[in-house]
DNA sequence: TTGACAGGTGAACGATCGTTCACTATACTA
DNA sequence: TAGTATAGTGAACGATCGTTCACCTGTCAA
């Protein structure tokens, strides 16, 4: 009979979690108490089988769908299912989900209440993008006197303007140049 | 002189997340036209110095902090600096900062919008985690009749009530036992 | 002109890698 | 009761690992 191979993911993720790397056979005889490099080989043939695993041309192991993704269920609102079937469910990574160039991503703490109207609220990080160019409607962090703020991008022929997300706050049309530092790409609020 | 190391991380960072491992040395060599390993391993030597790399006890590589996070800058409306320092700068993964216990969380995707006032768009990602123990003011999914609906939790003494982040919806008081799916613990937007 | 140094070559080292083979013990089926 | 598949042991294999050594080649300051 097939062992629960819930168990044997859960022990490999927090490898990978605290080493940040996939254990080596050796490792995984020693994660499960085998005695036999053996015993490791026939049990990554089977997470391989069941997208938990992948395996490099040499051999080494590579964490799966399974193991570096959430899984995501489907709509609130629409009813949700859950799928019985571990093979169907849709894996997601949020870093592969928000970031396309990391090297010119930044994070950004948002404190005041400026764009509560567009769902940022203070507290949330924001992920921006350096190099980007602005387009109407896009979310951009702009230089305004000293300090920076997150207003709409709105561009009307060469007319530039920065629009609050918040009604109280009027919108602000910048008299000279505009320094945009980067376009808001996404948010990430974390509760709890 | 030393060489700039942005270029290097960059190469570095792409090799990690097309064949998700970091390379041996002999990779690296590869990546960088050196015919000597010796080459790598003195590169590496300066890499791990300046945070983009680690060694684990047997000499294998690690992404380190500046490899694998995004640079925190600071707070939008406070004015936010941008260090000179890279070394000065924090780093976040996305994954490590929202994620405590990957196993039993989920993604649902929202639609509708009956929290519209939390801050939560139709289109949003919510995480969800399965088995926490829900407490007044936490966002749950919870099963209403057929289907299931995020609403806020609110619990008086045994008296319990799922209140919507709209206005517009009238609070829910669930007539006999409630199933609570999950907490939600954070909140993902995508835009672009 | 000399010396120091950073960057790279090339070869060798023991250790560990994943793989493979033959073999044993247990559990279940026919 | 015999047969078969599952799960694990233990040892050997060539390949690759990171490390180390001596050596070469420019560049730059003294």
């Amino acid at each position: 009979m097939q062992k629960d191979p819930a168990l044997y993911t859960k022990k490999i993720r927090s490898f990978y979690h605290k080493s940040r790397r996939m254990p080596s056979f050796a490792e995984l005889a020693d994660l499960f108490g085998f005695q036999s490099k053996n015993a490791s080989a026939k049990l990554v043939k089977k997470l391989v089988e069941t997208r938990i695993l992948k395996q490099n041309n040499r051999g080494f192991l590579i964490p799966g769908p399974l193991l570096r993704g959430l899984k995501l269920l489907g709509t609130v609102e629409a009813g949700f299912p859950t799928p019985a079937e571990e093979e169907l469910v849709d894996t997601l990574t949020l870093d592969d989900y928000l970031i396309s160039r990391p090297d010119s991503t930044f994070l950004i703490k948002v404190s005041g209440e400026s764009m509560i109207d567009a769902g940022i609220m203070p507290g949330d990080l924001v992920l921006m993008e350096r190099g980007r160019e602005p387009r109407t409607g896009d979310i951009v962090i702009a230089q305004v006197d000293q300090g920076w703020t997150m207003k709409y991008y709105e561009k009307q022929g060469c007319a530039i303007r920065l629009i609050s997300g918040n009604k109280k706050y009027p919108p602000i049309i910048p008299k000279e140049e505009l320094r945009v530092a980067g376009v808001v790409v996404s948010v990430v609020r974390k509760y709890v």
